[in-house]
DNA sequence: TACAATGTTTTAAG
DNA sequence: CCTTAAAACATTGT
């Protein structure tokens, strides 16, 4: 489920369990989720640390403990952080849990697309530098992204919004949401959009961004009514602007909700 | 049954 | 080396 707010609302989850210590590590290193970590290093510096702290940025997350470890946490398309009574009984794609005195940290993913990263050291760990501008920090320029957006040019704007090293933490549901207010159409190449289309687009992705990460709670129920959002999924759903009924396709590999009054497939005439 | 699911990563081709 | 498109990954639900 997780995109750029509903990351930052799982890591929030873990949140009681700052200042407090590591009893325990429970893991399988088999699971796809820990492919090419060392999970023996991450058991071996955890148990009997303390959770200092966390950050996201985009989709991805990094807790900090004592003892200079620090993990890395990516949720994938299913994942999901949960904290729980300390003696909680792991359940079937409980694949990671941090065992504290009061609460167990839970990590969960059935589809195992999501990945647990590892490091031991003073500083932060190699991965997690050189990062992309945030879409909500100063650095994320319109001239930044009218660059990006250039040098693909002729990708379909929607496949270039989900590319996380130009715009982190924004997945599917939300492109299809800054396209349709944007009033773009979603197979529009990404070089070929006119000066007002792009001055648009970055101010909606700035501030379907903002709202998410403002509303956000354990279901999407209190994002605006006016969205696109709870209409995407709705097998004959209409546009909430016009009525129109909204169309879905594949583009750029992902199912794209659009509607096709208010983003044309062509500009000018 | 077959397909699709709020995501990357790999592979291949241009 | 860069961009683009498609398949692969593991599991569940419709």
């Amino acid at each position: 489920m997780p995109e750029l707010a509903e990351v930052e609302f799982y890591r929030k989850q873990w949140g009681r369990g700052l200042q407090r210590k590591i009893l325990a590590v429970q893991l399988n290193a088999a699971k796809k989720i820990f492919r090419g970590t060392d999970v023996a290093a991450l058991r071996k510096t955890l148990r009997g640390s303390t959770l200092l702290g966390s950050e996201a940025h985009g989709k991805q997350m990094l807790f900090r403990f004592s003892k200079g470890g620090w993990v890395g946490i990516h949720l994938g398309m299913t994942g999901e952080l949960r904290i729980g009574p300390a003696a909680a009984v792991a359940l079937k794609h409980d694949h990671f849990v941090l065992r504290q005195g009061r609460h167990s940290l839970v990590f969960s993913d059935p589809r195992q697309f999501g990945r647990v990263l590892f490091h031991r050291g003073k500083t932060q760990p190699p991965w997690w530098r050189d990062r992309p501008a945030e879409i909500l920090s100063l650095q994320f320029t319109r001239t930044f992204m009218e660059q990006f957006l250039s040098r693909r040019g002729r990708a379909p704007i929607k496949a270039v919004l989900l590319m996380q090293s130009g715009f982190p933490g924004i997945g599917n549901w939300m492109a299809d949401e800054i396209l349709w207010q944007s009033k773009i159409h979603p197979s529009r190449p990404a070089g070929r959009l006119r000066p007002e289309e792009t001055k648009k687009l970055h101010a909606k992705i700035q501030s379907v961004s903002r709202v998410s990460l403002r509303t956000v709670g354990k279901n999407d129920g209190d994002l605006p009514k006016s969205w696109l959002f709870h209409h995407r999924w709705e097998n004959g759903g209409h546009c909430p602007v016009d009525g129109t009924a909204l169309r879905r396709a594949q583009i750029g590999g992902r199912t794209t909700c659009w509607c096709p009054s208010c983003q044309k497939q062509r500009t000018g005439v």
